[in-house]
DNA sequence: GCTCATGAGTTGTATAGTACAACTTATAGA
DNA sequence: TCTATAAGTTGTACTATACAACTCATGAGC
């Protein structure tokens, strides 16, 4: 088809591994969104991670969304209205004063996250399965790592 | 969920880590977009990957694009369009026939990504700074494990 | 107490990215 | 020759996103 040039990984110099993690990231980047899509058609795939996330957190503002995902407040603002709407998180004042709202997830919320994490973690494990332990908590490691924690 | 994961007394922490996995994969994905929009303004995300992707494999055809990323033939052929528009890929027909057109990269087109790379790698070389060699080949081999290499 | 700066959020607007469906066209096989 | 298949294009609709301009609460300085 055609002429690829065979590399070998281990041959590989600093700065094309970097390349080389560049590249793969790039590629899982491009999919998760289709991958997503299909997992839980209910919901767009920002939504999801952001109903994912504010549940992880046990409850945030929407500024917080915005810095972790470094997305633009009004994209974070459209989100979590349309979660709202979908009554899959609910709004109070924040706590700490300004004009902040603390983001906590409903029932309904939890229940939606509760069926389409179980069909994701399926899917994850099916593409991880025969992984080891030791690999699996590496790469959970470098990716945390990498995204600075 | 699928009967096919077998249970074993340490598929909890096996899940807990592949959902950690996931998470961390997700806050990268929805990172990368607005990191990348930062390091080329000049190209919009999705074409520079393509653009990438095409010199990294040194040419091929819009539809093997679509099946690396998961993305429709309509989306590619796009792409593929505003490519050639700008002038970073010409397109020849396909030597194996049919409709197929080979995509290559032009002189501007390599030159747009050398320029792109370079501060794309630094900035990856900034984040990877303080990662051992044995880490970042690992890192490396991982993703691409991940993505089905 | 006013005034103003700051921070959180919302809304208007423009654009990129994407899927799906319907179409075109080139080749290979029956 | 006819037909199935594969690659690509185009019409259409919708999501995701940024940027800019706005609203509103709070707290600091006077």
């Amino acid at each position: 088809m055609s002429a690829k040039i065979p590399v070998s990984p281990d041959t590989r110099t600093d700065t094309d591994v970097a390349a080389e993690v560049q590249r793969q990231l790039t590629v899982f980047a491009r999919r998760i969104r289709t991958q997503s899509a299909q997992l839980h058609p209910q919901l767009p795939f920002v939504a999801y991670s952001m109903l994912s996330e504010i549940d992880a957190v046990g409850g945030c503002r929407a500024v917080d969304l915005a810095h972790l995902y470094r997305l633009d407040k009004s994209t974070v603002s459209r989100q979590v209205g349309d979660l709202e709407r979908r009554g899959l998180v609910s709004r109070s004042p924040d706590p700490a004063g300004g004009r902040g709202q603390v983001l906590q997830v409903t029932g309904a919320g939890a229940e939606l996250l509760d069926d389409a994490g179980r069909r994701q973690r399926a899917e994850l494990e099916l593409r991880l399965a025969d992984w080891t332990d030791d690999d699996r908590q590496h790469f959970a490691r470098l990716l945390r790592r990498y995204n600075g924690d």
